[in-house]
DNA sequence: GTTAACGGTGCAACCGGTTGTACAACCGCG
DNA sequence: CGCGGTTGTACAACCGGTTGCACCGTTAAC
């Protein structure tokens, strides 16, 4: 077993041991043209041998860039990340970087004592762009990162697209998505509809809803829309106090998988029967959707894709390309709840 | 409204704008007490003037740190922050660190692609030190940072301390925060105990279980321990569960407050009361304890402390200390529920 | 046999800061 | 007036890589 190293070894000593200089040795590392095979092969045989890699804040300071890219995250992370599409979302950055030579972090700025740490080190230019996954109108981050133009990547829809000319755009039109997933409750010939949300005050929550309202109007009354978490128990939970209410229904929209889980769970135990008495809709194609008894019936968002995508152009946009916006589309996913 | 900077100020521009050398602003700039009053104010006055911000990059190499402190995380995030205790965790970590200097990101490590990406920045030495959130026996990760002499700190017991003469590790004692929640129901005469705990392969809730069963042995019996979600709802479909067996109890002992507080929503909709029928205690000490009906008992867990303690013990491990272990005390906060 | 072309390598400058050391200006003192 | 000591500043080296350019030896062409 080795000792834990303590210094790591620099170019230079790679270049000794191979017996050439520092320049052919980096260029032999970095696959120059201009190097032999034979020298190539010499200084990666020396490199391997001392366990070289090229120390990061050298190479950042020659080559201009950290290779990192921070995941900007404006409210409290439990808050985003019980919300279970985040993860796969970032899943999508991290894969798609994975292929670089890139690393994502993440980075917290909810209280103001994170923002102004973050603030620093956005001008000290630690990060060589940053992907913003709650982005919200007027963030004083924002502004500072638009003035020291940091190639930025915006999740998210801001009204009035403030910042269209400087910062990248992705996201999934949820509105749509509420449009998908009420039609078919429409088309199915459900009248009297139940919608169990994520939070209230969640953007693709209010996006959602806007798309049922659009299709649904008066068949999905302000009284039989309800706020909850996210989770298997919340839907649960929020289905019992409806059926306590004892009104009639014969749909329900739900704002995620795990919620709609929770709902046929809690519709069962009252021996309503699913489809046959009540339709049921998720949203988001959570894994457990096809695994639901009946199969459900979902709206997926293509979150991994839009993980890639905000990547990909962060990366551009690290290479000098121009902002772009670019808007994912929802699916309906039909299986056997409707 | 100012046009975006695309190039940021060297030193060496401020320098200019001073009059002085670039040695000499440095030192003005880090307030080196070789420099006169006045001649510090001058080059202030110039890096205000110009915007000056020291570029992370040159200063790294300089000065041989970066800043930047790796919160690592090994499972997925979803599940690590559907625990509602890291976000309170991780917000001690960062009000420590704002007073430093230091930003700490979270970096994600849950598949082999984002393992490799960390390894290899690890030993670029992106990062100054690690704080591992969910260390695990045989990581091959902390493999890594072993050897190449990273400051490393651990959060959470690992069993057999593998790493103990290496890395620090701060932990907080769950299964005396098991034995506290327990003894508590012992006294009050309680027999027939229900747990409803957290997920089955999260290392605190095993740690707690133990704790229990030191205490009430055959009192808690292996049927009555029901594994599920930190929600609100995963609480209350819980309780369901149970009351739909028909067996007796008078005790639930809960994982987590939001646990508790779908509990007590569970028993009172059956007509039970609380605490005269039956007693509840919860985990955390979340601020929903004291407003829940009726005010819940609980084990306080020190987590901001503990993330004091981590981002400390790290900055101390920079600046070249040794490996320290310390552990954090639980305390039961006596309430109305019991 | 001389020379141009070319592939391979090394020197030295550079990225943007920090820091050891030399030096100039000034002070008070004998 | 010359000395040693203090104070404030500048020069230059350094951190660990990358890269423009000059230079070397070889080969092919004339």
């Amino acid at each position: 077993m080795t000792q834990p190293v303590r210094t790591a070894p620099t170019l230079a000593e790679v270049a000794a041991a191979a017996g050439v200089s520092r320049s052919t040795a980096s260029r032999a590392l970095n696959d120059s043209p201009r190097i032999s095979e034979e020298t190539k092969r010499r200084v990666r045989a020396a490199a391997k041998e001392v366990n070289f890699v090229p120390n990061a804040r050298g190479r950042a300071l020659a080559v201009g860039r950290t290779e990192i890219i921070a995941v900007l995250v404006t409210e409290p992370l439990s808050e985003l990340f019980s919300d279970p599409t985040y993860s796969e979302f970032l899943s999508g950055i991290t894969e798609e970087l994975s292929e670089s030579s890139y690393l994502p972090v993440i980075l917290q700025a909810s209280s103001t004592h994170e923002r102004n740490r973050a603030r620093e080190h956005f001008e000290r230019r630690s990060f060589d762009a940053v992907i913003d996954v709650s982005p919200y109108k007027g963030s004083e981050l924002l502004e500072v990162l638009r003035e020291l133009g940091v190639p930025t990547v915006l999740c998210g829809q801001l009204e009035g697209h403030p910042y269209r000319d400087v910062f990248s755009t992705v996201y999934s039109d949820d509105e749509e998505g509420g449009h998908f997933a009420a039609l078919a409750m429409k088309e199915r010939g459900r009248k009297d509809i139940v919608a169990v949300l994520g939070p209230q005050d969640n953007p693709a929550v209010v996006d959602r809803l806007r798309g049922y309202r659009a299709v649904l109007g008066e068949d999905l009354p302000d009284a039989n829309v309800i706020y909850t978490g996210w989770n298997n128990g919340d839907g649960y939970q929020a289905m019992h106090q409806i059926l306590a209410r004892e009104i009639a229904f014969d749909g329900v929209l739900c704002g995620s998988d795990r919620i709609a889980a929770g709902v046929i769970t809690a519709l069962n135990e009252a021996g309503l029967s699913v489809p046959a008495d009540v339709s049921v809709v998720g949203f988001d194609d959570h894994e457990i959707a096809a695994r639901c008894v009946p199969a459900l019936t979902t709206v997926r968002q293509p979150l991994r894709e839009e993980g890639h995508m905000a990547a990909n152009i962060a990366l551009d946009m690290i290479k000098g390309a121009e902002p772009t916006t670019s808007v994912m589309h929802m699916q309906l996913i039909q299986r056997d709840s409707l």
